[in-house]
DNA sequence: TTCATTTTGTGATTTTCGTCACATATAAGT
DNA sequence: ACTTATATGTGACGAAAATCACAAAATGAA
């Protein structure tokens, strides 16, 4: 139980190819387990953020509340890592939250220990670059669906590019992250 | 004059405070001084990507041909670093463009020999990182204007958060960045 | 200076999407 | 099982933006 959720974290991480064995227990060391429950908060605005999580099994959304509404900017799924860089990288208060859509279990990872890694092998420091580039290159992603997709093609996306969101996630909650009105998706959802 | 551009990468770099004098000297034997000339293309869709370009002077734009029609997805300025990072770190043919707005002088930085300086000392491999984060927090901001903002609040998002490319790059350029329409963004400026 | 190309402005028209209102369905909590 | 809270569906309507068409202005090149 416990080391099948160690072996999820290897395989994810072994997709970056930079850890060894050794290394890579290392970086088990600095994972704290933890469960949430639906509706928590992992992390609340208005709070510093001091690390991410390793989504073992469950759904995490980002959202930010504009004019008193959840927009939600982004989902994380299992075998992900649920994050909010901006307040972690400059350490301000997050103006976003992370909750759990669903029950969670997670690897909490500690920045300042993560950091404390970088610093006793440079392997670290290039996993952690390589994760930037990796959610880099997704958060390219949505940038390029929001600029240039007509609501029917954004929908037409997560049905090809995503589909475990569509399962998961409430209609209502995928409206916002694709920038449209609830009912618009809705009917799109509809004539098909 | 060399000097100079050599002074304005240093105070680029010493905003992420990572780089020893030492550290910087080595860091500037892998730059190549190159200049084009408007129009020029730095990068070719369908071309593999070697590396980035720090801009000293001049405005490079990045975009993607959609039916036939150029997207522009980012523009870089003066005391940035143009990239597309998807086919850097992929090391896949890119999908996507960069071209001289105006006449530009630029560093090179090959991607060969920034990964030979990450091997070198963990401080590059920070940067690389650091630049990263920075780059990330960007893109996550014009995903929440795309996401959240109306037409008029982008235009004055623009206006408020990124004067400099109200000046220097033409409307119809800005119109496909902001997912707008030409017309939609002239009117907008028009009522103003 | 002249000609071609690129960029911007503006009206008329069409389409799409957002908004409002309310019904229904589903899930969660006691 | 009953009640409340969340989520979804759907029609009517209006506002806003896209599209089309063309003129004017600005920029660049020869």
């Amino acid at each position: 139980m416990n080391l099948e959720n160690e072996i999820s974290l290897r395989q994810t991480l072994d997709r970056f190819n930079v850890l060894s064995d050794v290394e890579f227990s290392e970086f088990l060391k600095v994972c704290e387990y933890r469960e949430f429950s639906k509706k928590d908060y992992l992390l609340k605005s208005g709070n510093y953020n001091h690390g991410i999580y390793f989504i073992i099994s469950g759904v995490v959304g980002l959202f930010e509340l504009i004019d008193g509404e959840k927009m939600y900017q982004n989902f994380f799924l299992e075998n992900e890592f649920a994050n909010e860089l901006k307040s972690l990288s400059t350490q301000t208060p997050s103006t976003k939250n992370l909750i759990a859509l669903t029950t969670i279990n997670s690897f909490y990872l500690n920045r300042k220990k993560l950091l404390e890694l970088y610093d006793k092998s440079a392997s670290f420091e290039r996993l952690g670059r390589k994760l930037l580039e990796h959610i880099l290159n997704g958060q390219n992603e949505i940038s390029y669906v929001l600029q240039s997709l007509k609501p029917e093609k954004r929908y037409e996306y997560l049905e090809i590019e995503r589909p475990e969101l569509l399962k998961s996630i409430p209609l209502t909650y995928l409206a916002s992250y694709l920038g449209l009105a609830r009912e618009t998706l809705s009917r799109i959802r509809a004539r098909k």
